[in-house]
DNA sequence: TCTGGGGTCCTAGGACCC
DNA sequence: TCTGGGGTCCTAGGACCC
C-alpha cells in the first residue's frame, strides 16, 4: 500500500502555526510583489477566494472580509516542510518527497496502515501544528483521490480508498478533470469522446488511451484499476534545470536594472548549484514585456549560452548574463519579468576552475530568440507563457547600449 | 495602478549517419 | 525522368503538477 501525506491548505497553515490567535480566521498567502493569492485558509475558500487570483480584484472584499493576508514568506515554509518530512520519514521504511507539502510513503508492510496514519497525523499536528490529510491505496493515482476524500469526507484526515466497491463508489463520484494527471486538454479529449467519470475512465479501451493520450493514459487507467505503474521514487535525483525569475512591481527599461537583478538571479542559480553538488553546461536569460497589457509591442528575448566546460561559478555565470542581456535587450520596451536557467546539470565530480574570456562567452551564446509582436496568450492550464510569433533571428551585434538608471 | 515561481515527463520531427 | 530505407540522437514545445 502507498500512503499519501498532504498537508490542508499549507502556506496559510505555515502563517497560522506561529500565530494560534488565527484559528478559525480566513487566511491568505500572497506572491511575488503581493500580486496573487497563492494559499487559503478554509474559511477563505469558504468566502469565494480563487488560487491565483490577482490581489487587485478583491483588495476591497478582503478588507471587508478581515481576512489576515500574507506576504509569501518562502524559507519559514522550507523550514517547516523539512520538519515534517522528517516526522514522516522516520514513522516508514521508504518515502518519496513530491513536493513541499507532500509525500508518498511506502506501507507495504504495516499491518494497520489507517491507525499508523492517525498517530501520524496527531504528530505531526502537535509537533509542528500543521494539519494533515493521509490518503492509502494500492496506487499513487488512487491515494491522491484517497487523500482528496480524506481531506473533504472524514473527521478523522485519514482515508483508505482499498475496498473494490469503495473504490468504484469513489470513482463514479469523481470527475476524470479531479484525477492526478488530467488536466484542461486532456478533460477535452475525454468528455468529447463521452467520458466524464473516472469509473468510465478506468473501464476505457487500453488502445484507444494509447493512442489518443498516450503512454500517460493508459499508466493512468492502470492506477485506477489497482496496477501500479507510477513508483514510489525514493531517491529523488537532484535537479535537472533551476530557474530563478521574477515579475517586478513596476515595468523597468533600464538596462542597467535588468542587469543587476539578473546578476543577483545568477548568483542565486550558482548558489543553488552547488548547494546540491552540481555543475551546469547551459545557462539561459530571458526578459519579457506585460503579457497582461493589450495594444502594445510585445517582446520576449531569449538567449541560452553553453559553456565550454561546465561551472557552477557566480562570476563565470554572471558574465554569460550580462553578455546574454546585451544581445535580448531592446531599449524601446518596458520589461515586466526576467529571469535566468541553468540546465544540462551534471554532477560536480572535480573542483573546477575554468576561467575564459568574454569573447568566448559571445562564441558559444548559440540560440537565440527574439520575437517581437508576439501573441501571447495563456497555455493552458498553466500560467506559463506561450510564444506565438515570428523568431527573429539574431544578426548583427546591436550597438553598444548607454546605461540609463 | 495592480495578474507567481518554480519544476517534470513525453513526443514528434528534424538532423545526421550508414 | 529517376531520386532507398533504416536507425539513433537531439531538441522544442506541449501538457501537467504544486
Amino acid at each position: 500500500m502507498i500512503a499519501l501525506a498532504d498537508c490542508n491548505n499549507f502556506f496559510a497553515s505555515c502563517e497560522r502555526s506561529i500565530r494560534p490567535e488565527l484559528e478559525g480566521k480566513p487566511i491568505v498567502v500572497l506572491s511575488n510583489n503581493d500580486g496573487c493569492i497563492i494559499a487559503r485558509s478554509n474559511e477563505a475558500k469558504a468566502l469565494g477566494y480563487k488560487m491565483g487570483e490577482p490581489v487587485f480584484k478583491v483588495r476591497d472584499k478582503l478588507v471587508r472580509n478581515q481576512v489576515h493576508v500574507f506576504s509569501g514568506n518562502v524559507a519559514l515554509y522550507r523550514d517547516i516542510s523539512e520538519k515534517i518530512m522528517h516526522i514522516l520519514a522516520s514513522e516508514c521504511n521508504a518515502m518519496e518527497i513530491y513536493s513541499i507539502d507532500e509525500a508518498f510513503m511506502d506501507f507495504t508492510d504495516v499491518a494497520a496502515p489507517d491507525e499508523k496514519a492517525i498517530l501520524l497525523r496527531e504528530q505531526v499536528l502537535k509537533e509542528t501544528k500543521i494539519p494533515i490529510s493521509v490518503g492509502i491505496a494500492k496506487t499513487k493515482v488512487l491515494a491522491k483521490l484517497a487523500s482528496r476524500i480524506a481531506k473533504k469526507h472524514t473527521q478523522s484526515g485519514v482515508f483508505v480508498l482499498n475496498d473494490k466497491e469503495l473504490i468504484e463508489r469513489a470513482l463514479s463520484y469523481y470527475s476524470v478533470e479531479e484525477l492526478w494527471g488530467v488536466g484542461r486538454k486532456q478533460t477535452h479529449l475525454l468528455n468529447d469522446k463521452g467520458i466524464f467519470q473516472a469509473s468510465q475512465l478506468a473501464k476505457t479501451d487500453e488502445a484507444w488511451l494509447r493512442r489518443h493520450m498516450k503512454i500517460g493514459g493508459v499508466r493512468l487507467a492502470r492506477e485506477l484499476n489497482g496496477i501500479p505503474s507510477f513508483a514510489l521514487e525514493e531517491n529523488r535525483p537532484s535537479k535537472k534545470s533551476i530557474m530563478t525569475s521574477r515579475s517586478f512591481r513596476r515595468e523597468v527599461a533600464s538596462f542597467g536594472v535588468l542587469n543587476e537583478v539578473l546578476s543577483n538571479f545568477a548568483s542565486s542559480c550558482a548558489f543553488k548549484l552547488r548547494k546540491q553538488e552540481t555543475i551546469a553546461k547551459k545557462i539561459a536569460v530571458f526578459i519579457q514585456t506585460n503579457r497582461f497589457k493589450s495594444d502594445v509591442k510585445h517582446h520576449y528575448g531569449y538567449l541560452e549560452v553553453e559553456f565550454p566546460v561546465a561551472t557552477n561559478d557566480s562570476i563565470e555565470i554572471i558574465k554569460a548574463v550580462y553578455e546574454a542581456l546585451d544581445r535580448i535587450y531592446d531599449r524601446d520596451c518596458l520589461y515586466k519579468r526576467a529571469g535566468v536557467i541553468v540546465s544540462d546539470i551534471i554532477p560536480d565530480k572535480e573542483i573546477q576552475l575554468n576561467l575564459f574570456s568574454d569573447q568566448d562567452i559571445s562564441k558559444r551564446a548559440k540560440l537565440m530568440k527574439v520575437y517581437d509582436d508576439v501573441n501571447c496568450k495563456m497555455g493552458e492550464g498553466t500560467l506559463r507563457l506561450s510564444i506565438q510569433g515570428t523568431e527573429k533571428q539574431w544578426g548583427q551585434k546591436k550597438a553598444p547600449i548607454a546605461f540609463r538608471n
